[in-house]
RNA sequence: GCGAGAGUGGCGGAAUUGGUAGACGCACUGGCCUUAGGAGCCAGCGGCCGCAAGGUCAUAGGGGUUCAAAUCCCCUCUCUCGCACCA
């Protein structure tokens, strides 16, 4: 009788598997190839984070199932180790990034990430910060400029104080810098950027076919931001024409001013003399507020006017021009027409500087006094000229943007949120961008025969927060000659965003034994795209939208067949610590390691699938991990020929029968819906009813070391080889069930009366209304409850419920 | 403010299409075994009434539809997430 010892079946089949590489693939020779993706994970110095391990394990079950379902399954790790956090760290212990990186990867590697019983595939692992791999994260740089998705361009970005480097749109979370949630300020700086607004519809619009969670799709669409509308020009009285943007152009009857976005370029010339100071001393203050106090939104609205005034096209009316911070200048034209009727932002700008509020939709009865609160919803035209009675949104916008284009004043237009993606940062640790300034001829991409752009080793990377990058320090980086005509040169010092890094990783995977190319077309159609990708909702307008932009780019360009990276996409849940978020400051951070010791991967990985939803996310609580570990000690107990012998050939009575083929149907389709706490619930039924009606059987055995392999793969595959089966069990079929075994010759029926249960009856299965009746009538409970009553309706589900509705 | 989702025992969580609410697990209680137990086994475990059989209430709160509602509809409250002066 032997117990089952974690830590040395653990080991054994580590080791084992390892030897012979059974979680390998053959790359080229696949039949069924299915390419199982995890987000990999950036190798902090405080090692594996317990989000991680839940998000790999959740991955693994499905990579691990399908391996049993007869595919070939592709599951690569790699390490995502460019980046402002492993920069940031390096910085605050004093030590260098280049130095740490390989250990804290090699200990992800070898402590901890092998040790968890996931299939991975360390032949094709990737490491962002190996010179083979940011050689071509320059070529996409490269490629993309010789396409034309990248440019240099000067304007307002986001600049945080404290990485001290400009930030992306997608990285600045309510202000704050994504990273070190410091207060983002406003700089004018001259900055790469990738055209991500280039295929904002169609990144959009194929959404709709994805097979992606519904809220990473929700967010994705929020963020990209499409709204329809129109393009007005104005004139300023007695000077020059400008544009606004609209989504209301129904409503152009009912402007009583303009507004400018304080950073507007017109208001320079249009100002007039004495409003001049007050405009000036407007854009200071506006631009403090938008470096400090941002947050503070139910912020009453400010302005000044410029003393001009705008003649609005549809009836020539002259309106006052004014510059307010509420308009934006990063968003359509920067300026807009003020319809305070029916608009909540104008109206209450209106009230507070007395501007006119002159209804043009008409509302239904009841709606309070258009001058004490605006109107948005629908109505028809009013005080509009020609265009009244019109349904305003619909017919009314159409009509008057027509009338306005016969005279090029207006213009149906498509206005996006989504901005061009700034690339390039001020730090250090990442890949420096290849390109090279020529006092000749001005920007020349590095030439591929000439990458990678090594980043030299500084010993003083820190920035300084000039808006220069650490590199420029270095001279002999910096001075170069041009690759076009050899006149003296300098490189670009800014390295690119940790995210070009990360948004085509998958693709190096496949082909990582290509030292020359990213990607091989042959393993690359194979292969991609990627058939499962499984990660974290937070990277849904992040990491997801950059790879999917670069996917479109790379199309577009021809270099790959497929328009979108990933079929299926499903967001994991996040979990919690007793109901808490875990944090450092908390104190309450789970150290996978410590589970893993004690109990065992097996165990560890049970729980985390347990403990709650996969895709919502669950409470971690100490004491669940050991209650695996004696779920495993009670399969053990049935099913592993070390604890006791089997029997063989006893045959399984029909209740056994029905509760193994119904298990297996269970946690296959829960597998595949991932619901795996449930699935786990369904074999811990099966090993109850084992247990209880003491049977040991040798057919179950094989199948439970089946079922539960994806989820528990050392303890599966130490019964498996127990039970005489030379090969590993992941190379066995999955259990396959028997629908004639699904049925039980008799059900329990349940009796009601009014609704309300009364009584439980077995019955034989498929009996008619006709055959049920008498029977049900024999029980005592049931003649009870109906004496003196008069039964007026019957109710029948078959196999399952009866309900007599008595008066 | 807009959008999405959620609210079920002491706790984590179950409940494919409306059809036995609380599966599975943790914790707890009692018993057995034991020199001992942070081991194992057996039993109990939503509230109230009851020795029990059973009854009755119960899925955030309030209404409704239905023979039947955690599930569908309306209203209210609370929480989580995403977006947010986006014209």
């Amino acid at each position: 009788m032997v117990k089952y010892d974690p830590k040395k079946v653990e080991a054994k089949w580590k080791e084992r598997w390892e030897k012979n590489n059974t979680d390998g693939v053959d790359l080229d020779g696949a039949k069924n190839p299915f390419y199982n993706l995890m987000m990999f994970p950036y190798p902090s110095a405080e090692g594996l984070h317990v989000g991680n391990v839940f998000a790999f394990v959740g991955s693994d079950i499905q990579g691990r199932y399908r391996r049993l379902k007869g595919f070939d399954v592709f599951e690569p790790m790699g390490f995502d180790a460019f980046g402002m956090h492993s920069e940031n760290f390096a910085l605050k212990i004093g030590r260098h990034p280049a130095d740490m990186v390989p250990k804290n990867i090699e200990h992800f590697r070898e402590d901890q990430l092998k040790k968890m019983g996931l299939m991975l595939n360390w032949e094709h692992q990737v490491d962002t910060t190996n010179p083979n791999y940011y050689r071509f994260t320059q070529w996409m740089f490269v490629t993309l400029y010789k396409n034309g998705f990248a440019y240099k361009a000067k304007g307002q970005v986001n600049w945080c104080p404290s990485c001290k480097t400009v930030l992306a749109k997608e990285q600045v979370i309510d202000d704050r810098c994504e990273r070190c949630s410091s207060l983002v300020e406003k700089r004018d700086m001259e900055q790469w950027y990738f055209k991500t607004t280039y295929f904002a519809e169609e990144l959009l619009e194929a959404l709709d076919s994805l097979d992606w969670s519904e809220r990473t799709k929700i967010a994705q669409r929020q963020w990209i931001g499409k709204s329809l509308g129109a393009d007005v020009t104005f004139q300023v009285e007695g000077g020059e024409e400008f544009t606004i943007f609209t989504t209301r152009p129904d409503t152009l009857f009912g402007a009583t001013y303009m507004v400018f976005s304080p950073e507007h370029p017109l208001l320079d010339t249009i100002t007039t003399e004495e409003n001049l100071k007050a405009l000036e001393e407007y854009r200071r203050q506006a631009q403090a507020i938008s470096e400090t106090e941002r947050q503070n939104e139910k912020r009453e609205k400010t302005g000044v006017f410029t003393g001009a005034y705008a003649i609005n096209p549809v009836n020539g009316r002259r309106v006052p021009i004014w510059a307010a911070d509420y308009v934006l200048m990063g968003y359509g034209t920067g300026a807009i027409m003020a319809v305070p009727a029916h608009d909540i932002r104008d109206h209450e700008f209106a009230k507070k500087f007395s501007l006119p509020i002159i209804q043009v939709v008409s509302s239904p009865i009841g709606t309070p006094d258009i001058q004490l609160e605006a109107y948005t919803g629908e109505g028809n035209l009013m005080n509009s000229g020609p265009f009244d009675g019109l349904p305003a949104k619909t017919e009314g916008s159409k009509q008057i943007v027509e009338s306005l284009a016969k005279d090029n004043k207006a213009q149906f237009k498509t206005n996006y949120r989504l901005r061009d993606w700034c690339v390039s940062r001020q730090r250090y640790w990442g890949p420096p961008i290849p390109i090279i300034y020529c006092d000749k001829c001005g920007i020349v991409p590095v030439p591929e025969a000439d990458l990678p752009v090594l980043l030299p080793y500084l010993e003083d990377f820190k920035p300084d927060g000039s808006g220069v990058s650490p590199l420029h320090r270095d001279k002999e980086f910096y001075h170069t000659t041009c690759p076009q005509c050899g006149s003296k040169a300098h490189r670009e010092t800014d390295v690119s965003d940790n995210f070009l890094c990360s948004a085509w990783y998958f693709y190096r995977y496949p082909s990582t034994d290509f030292p020359d190319i990213p990607f091989d077309a042959t393993r690359t159609k194979k292969w991609l795209p990627v058939d499962l990708y499984v990660g974290g909702n937070e990277h849904a307008v992040l990491h997801l939208l950059y790879s999917r932009w670069l996917c479109r780019a790379l199309h577009s360009i021809g270099l790959i067949d497929f328009a979108e990276p990933y079929k299926k996409f499903v967001a994991h849940g996040i979990i919690v610590k007793d109901g808490a978020k875990m944090s450092k400051s908390k104190g309450n951070i789970i150290n996978p390691d410590d589970y893993v010791k004690e109990f065992g991967a097996d165990s560890f990985r049970l729980y985390l699938m347990f403990m709650g939803t996969y895709l919502e996310g669950g409470d971690f609580r100490d004491g669940g991990v050991k209650g695996m570990k004696g779920f495993l000690d009670r399969l053990w107990a049935v099913s592993s020929p070390q604890f006791a012998p089997l029997t063989y050939e006893l045959p399984l009575g029909p209740e056994t029968q029905y509760f193994l083929h119904s298990t297996i149907k269970a946690v296959g389709q829960d597998i595949e819906r991932f619901s795996y706490n449930t699935a786990l619930a369904h074999i811990m039924e099966l090993v109850n009813h084992l247990t209880k009606n003491k049977i040991r059987s040798q057919e179950i055995a094989s199948v439970l070391a089946r079922l539960l392999s994806p989820f528990a793969p050392h303890i599966s595959e130490e019964i498996w080889e127990s039970l005489g089966f030379s090969t590993s069990v992941f190379t066995a079929k999955w259990p396959e069930y028997d629908e004639e075994k699904l049925i039980r010759p008799e059900v329990e029926y349940v009796v009601q009366i009014n609704g309300k249960l009364r009584d439980r009856i077995q019955l034989a299965v498929g009996l008619t209304p006709e055959e049920i009746d008498p029977l049900v009538l024999q029980s005592p409970v049931v003649t009870k409850w109906l004496e003196g009553k008069e039964i007026v309706k019957k109710i029948y589900v078959p196999d399952k419920l009866i309900n007599f509705v008595v008066k």
